[in-house]
RNA sequence: GCCGGAGUAGCUCAGGGGUAGAGCAAUUCUUUCGUAAAGAAUAGGCCGUGAGUUCGAAUCUCACCUCCGGCUCCA
């Protein structure tokens, strides 16, 4: 929406922040400075004297704010004017802008739209489309800040030289500004990192690695109940369970076309005899092998394949980041294997899988229907009549669900289009879980095949299908999305009892076996610290119940149940409080 | 991988060319407590790792490791 003001107002800032660049640095260079959410950027690159560039610092960042400022108060109108190509780039060669040259070149070429447009403010003259507020007091002198500086490459190819990019957010005025910083610190709060080292649910050791996360006791118990509740599901749809090595010769990704798209991503192994191994960086082709061992009969088709399970991929460093973003990736995986006609059934009840997952959390679920680049076809492997039937059977079933949907082209994996699940969590932020795949390159590659009705041989096809997606980037989304306030069935400790005295230790731990007989998950804290302080610290580690006993609770054999951000809830018998507590687990598969 | 920032006790952080600091946590003792921090004592450190400069380095320099913010990537 460029018309609207905040858009004009993001888009005019970029150009003040350049002009006082530009007063701070006459020998800097501009690359493109366009508008984002919650604000812009703009990048530069800073020549000098030897040919090499200049690293600027954060400690800049007040002192371009600060001119930015004495811009916006000169009320200076906005200006735009033409100018034919080859003046523009006489003027762009001149000033020794290279960038802004290049893009020039592009419109002259025709590879980029429009004719040159250029915008005045001051002195400082940018090509731009616009369109810009019209003069420099309509910018709101402290609704921006700038936040930080960043590398990026210029037009965002590696291969290109990076440039340094200054990111600011704004807004209208100085209240919504605040309103958004108070939201980061917000987010800070519920970041999965932080919270996952303080619910003790995971760590990380320098001596194991980065990216390679280590889960507590306490962290197990989330993940296999995530992992049951999906198994729970899938068993209603009749999937089997597999499980397979974590490595294998590399001859089976030779065959599944692996190999050549991510060998250099792939951990490998040589053994003592001279072979070269590799850690499974997926589940498919080792599935592939489970189902070929021997001719099936279309009788027992769809085959469903479910084996939740780690794989290794060799990231880059830069990329890694908490728990979301691993080396070691555990996967929900489940692959079947059917016939064509049998897909849109299968694809059905692996989305009614899906939308009860995350309906049970409170995700609101999105769809983007993930197709082929048509302008790479070298990216993708077998042929197009095959892709364009998987991209219909995945179209038509998208919209028989009557499920609104976005078409994404270009960001199917490089063997099949994708059903790809977008979850809105709690704070409305979006991100990418659960995956279906149909795939008609893989079964062609390991020759999968059923016999038919007339005892001939049929390719079958396979789908991909992943509900959680990854295990630790779930939870990552998870913690946040709670703020590690798990519901009472995911929490790992659901109630700590806690004596008033140690008078009352006997009776504690009466309702500690109680609890424990009926499978509920709890702990008896039976440290000489203060009541105020038992109770302070199960707060802080987000325990749904604390049950404080004293001699009241003895006598009339019940516990004060203090609840999870409600407080004291008064007193209750046991019966009473482990059938309240055994509904409230029963509860999240209705919910 | 690339650009920038940062690493001091289990955690949060102060300090800074000349004996290593605090609070919380831990341990022991005292306290036996009614809904978000009782008190005392003790212990805890190669100041991320390695090299260099220096009479002397946690402090300065370089390399590496790890984390953070981005970029690129994501089967």
């Amino acid at each position: 929406m460029p018309d609207d003001k905040l858009h004009k107002i993001k888009h005019s800032l970029a150009h003040v922040m350049a002009a006082a660049v530009q007063e701070i640095y006459p020998n800097a260079r501009f690359g493109i400075g366009p508008v984002i959410e919650n604000g812009f950027y703009y990048d530069f690159d800073f020549p000098s004297d030897n040919g090499q560039s200049i690293q600027i610092t954060p400690e800049i960042l007040p002192e371009i704010e600060k001119r930015m400022r004495a811009i916006i108060k000169k009320n200076l109108p906005v200006e735009q004017f033409n100018l034919s190509i080859t003046e523009a780039i006489k003027e762009a060669k001149v000033a020794g802008q290279v960038y802004k040259m290049e893009l020039l070149e592009e419109i002259k070429s025709g590879k980029r739209p429009g004719q040159p447009s250029f915008y005045r403010i001051g002195s400082f003259i940018d090509l731009c489309k616009g369109p810009h507020v019209k003069n420099t007091k309509d910018l709101p002198l402290d609704g921006f800040k700038l936040t930080r500086i960043a590398g990026a490459y210029w037009k965002g190819d590696s291969a290109n030289p990076q440039m340094q990019r200054t990111y600011a957010v704004a807004f209208e005025n100085k209240k919504e500004l605040e309103e958004y910083l108070e939201l980061q610190k917000e987010l800070e709060k519920r970041d999965h990192r932080k919270l996952g080292i303080e619910l003790d649910l995971f760590t990380f050791s320098e001596l194991v690695g980065p990216g390679l996360p280590l889960w507590t006791p306490k962290g197990t118990l989330l993940r296999n109940l995530l992992d049951d509740f999906v198994w729970q599901l899938r068993q209603a749809y009749g999937y089997e369970q597999v499980d397979i090595p974590h490595i294998t010769k590399k001859d089976l990704y030779e065959k599944s076309g692996h190999w050549e798209k991510f060998q250099d991503e792939l951990f490998k192994i040589n053994t003592r005899e001279g072979h070269l191994f590799a850690m499974k960086p997926m589940n498919c082709p080792h599935h592939t092998q489970i189902y070929a061992r021997k001719p099936h009969s279309y009788k027992e088709l769809p085959v469903r394949y479910a084996n939740t399970t780690k794989v290794y991929r060799d990231e880059q460093s830069g990329e890694l980041s908490g728990v979301s973003r691993v080396l070691s990736i555990t996967q929900d995986d489940a692959h079947v294997f059917c016939r064509i006609e049998q897909v849109e059934e299968e694809v059905q009840k692996i989305w009614e899988i899906i939308s009860n997952f995350y309906e049970s959390f409170g995700f609101s679920l999105k769809l983007l229907l993930s197709l082929r680049d048509p302008n790479h076809p070298e990216k993708y492997l077998g042929n197009k009549e095959h892709w364009e039937q998987a991209e219909k059977i995945l179209r038509k079933v998208a919209e028989e669900n009557k499920k609104e949907y976005l078409e994404a082209p270009g960001e199917a994996a490089f063997y099949a289009p994708k059903l790809d699940f977008i979850a809105k969590d709690s704070l409305g932020r979006e991100w990418q879980v659960a995956t279906i795949q149909l795939d008609v390159n893989m079964p062609e590659r390991f020759d999968l095949f059923c016999i038919n009705e007339q005892g001939k041989r049929e390719r079958i096809v396979m789908i991909h299908a992943a509900i959680m997606g990854s295990i630790e980037r779930f939870l990552s989304v998870l913690i946040e999305h709670y703020a590690g306030a798990f519901p009472v069935w995911l929490s790992p400790v659901q109630a700590m009892i806690v004596p008033i005295s140690e008078k009352f230790n006997d009776y504690a731990q009466k309702i500690e076996r109680a609890l424990k007989e009926m499978d509920i998950r709890v702990e008896y804290d039976n440290r000489s610290e203060s009541v105020g302080k038992k109770i302070r610290e199960a707060e802080m580690q987000k325990t749904p119940y604390i049950l404080v006993v004293g001699e009241k609770e003895e006598k009339a054999k019940t516990v004060a149940i203090r609840q999870r951000g409600k407080g004291d809830l008064g007193t209750q018998k046991i019966e009473k409080f482990i059938q309240k507590i055994q509904e409230e687990i029963q509860e999240k598969k209705s919910s």
